[in-house]
DNA sequence: CTGAAAGCGCTTACAG
DNA sequence: CTGAAAGCGCTTACAG
């Protein structure tokens, strides 16, 4: 491996002539052409490592995931690193494995690496975390989750629990099961719950109860046929597409038909509520796109640019076959 | 950020003495006191670039994936960070989002960044790839394929396949579509298929034939449908999971109930497989230990230690309701 | 436009 | 056991 040295010898130069060419500094016609040259010959690229101890800071973004293994956080990483390229960014991520006390050692250490800033993808907000972003003063972004002290990019929860209120409604469906998560999730388990509830309350004589259940799909498959059988709801609107699968889960090992005689939605847009069948009715998020812009803003804010302190990414209702057309009647 | 000369200063040694201390040489037992003072005042933690720039290595594995959203990766890269962290290493990812040059920059950036050692989820290995690898002299590990001239880790698509040809054998299916992919992929292209033809070799009076698709949902889709229509086989044999998904796709929009009158089998053991109903039957592999010892494959290779060259990790065949009992007999 | 020098934060022989 | 010095490969004022 050569160094700046070796190009600078090779160029006859010296090696603060070769940085000043490397960065783009005022180099005359002559010498540009012998450092070109050099670096060709010898395949000559910078050690970064000198050039962080130097700049006290690296062009990578530090990302922290709680899960590897699930569709949201595979499209916002993809997202993320995607466009992280193109501005000559790198991403690294850090897996938690769903431990949060992971999280905040994870910040600590990519401050200690010199991250240009980190990129969060939050389920739930402690005081530690506050504590850990404004020990480390690197540029941080949040994702999933809003915060008022931080620069945040959050999916439309609230609109979409509404909009999937408005269309069970539409459906013909009165008798409704949802099936939530915990409310230490803002996002998934109150966002999405308070939009469903303004659905709700804008149409009479509905039936609707609320549960709580985990984000996995035995535990979802568990929960539902419990309220399958002590309340028998027609239609359950599950806050994720895991518990949505779930139930469906819970319906076949029951005998219950979908849509027939049970009906089921989610929120995510995962790939699988397409793949199989019946197809899941679900709002759709567009985790691709939302990392795209986070790398986007936190690139910003590394620059200290101006970025709007909360951006919110769109949803979409995708049909299916898991929902049935009880009656379509005006609301 | 405090550096090592702010613990020296505070402890009123040498900042060498801290060095020694931090790398565990022998320091006097009150200096040590005073330096874990310092340290644990000033919450002082070392500058990794400076380290790295002495050592001209790193403590970080380089992990080149070919994608993020498949559960094959995930589950890997989920083994090899795991390993990786309990063994003091760091995982880094590249993501080539399936573009066989980028794999080629990895490498080459890698070795730039001075990663003690490179993981490649392999899928293909071209001359490039090994000039590549040759040509940057750090230690390398292939998952997914083999190659005589690189440490690999393989699960055992040869055996996996023959198992697979002699389960469905064995449920009594004679006239068999075989759904593989490009022989370019030695692993599931080309084991699979041979164990499989292995398996059927043993037996009389089977009528099988080979097709080939791609790899994603919707074109393994558009293959069954036609093979559907003009071989009508018993059972479909389809190289990976997401393959099979696609005849289950096809067969739905085909009115062609699955087992009774079509079955199907995959190999992966995806999450998603014991989700869907009906289950599909197919050969599990275990990603995640496989993730696992290439994780401390790398680091004994990194250590010069010594590293047998082909490692195979098991698989399983699981049986679910995709495939039918049409007689059960002795082969 | 170009070069010599200092310094980023660490580690590693080498003396003592 | 401990410290002074050199050096890892780069960049950045500062002169010229």
């Amino acid at each position: 491996m050569s160094t700046i040295l070796d190009i600078a010898k090779l160029a006859g130069v010296a090696k603060s002539t070769v940085s000043r060419y490397l960065n783009g500094g005022s180099v005359g016609e002559a010498t540009k052409k012998k450092i070109e040259q050099a670096i060709k010959e010898t395949g000559y690229s910078p050690n970064p490592f000198a050039q962080s101890l130097k700049a006290k800071k690296t062009n990578i973004i530090g990302t922290i995931v709680p899960r590897l293994d699930s569709y949201a956080s595979s499209q916002t990483l993809i997202g993320i690193d995607e466009q992280l390229k193109k501005m000559n960014y790198q991403m690294l991520i850090s897996n938690t494995s769903q431990n949060l006390e992971r999280e905040i050692e994870s910040i600590y250490s990519f401050a200690n690496q010199k991250m240009a800033g980190i990129i969060l993808l939050a389920t739930e907000i402690t005081d530690q975390h506050i504590e850990a972003f404004e020990s480390v003063k690197v540029p941080v972004l949040l994702i999933g989750q809003e915060h008022e002290d931080f620069h945040s990019l959050i999916h439309d929860d609230f609109h979409a629990g509404y909009a999937m209120g408005r269309y069970v409604l539409e459906k013909g469906y009165r008798k409704i099961a949802y099936l939530g998560v915990t409310e230490r999730d803002i996002s998934v388990g109150v966002k999405r719950k308070q939009g469903f509830k303004k659905a709700i309350q804008e149409v009479a004589d509905c039936d609707v109860r609320f549960y709580e259940t985990l984000f996995n799909i035995p535990a979802a498959q568990a929960s539902a046929k419990e309220i399958i059988d002590e309340f028998q709801p027609a239609i359950f609107v599950c806050a994720t597409d895991n518990i949505a699968l779930g139930v469906l889960k819970a319906s076949y090992s029951e005998g219950i038909t979908i849509p027939q005689n049970l009906a089921v939605t989610g929120f995510g847009g995962y790939d699988v509520t397409g793949i199989i069948h019946p197809g899941i009715t679900t709002a759709k998020f567009f985790y691709k796109e939302a990392g795209e812009s986070a790398a986007r803003h936190i690139v910003e804010l590394v620059n200290e640019r101006n970025v709007e302190k909360l951006t919110v990414s769109k949803f979409e209702i995708i049909e299916r076959e898991s929902v049935d057309n009880l009656f379509k009647r005006p609301l």
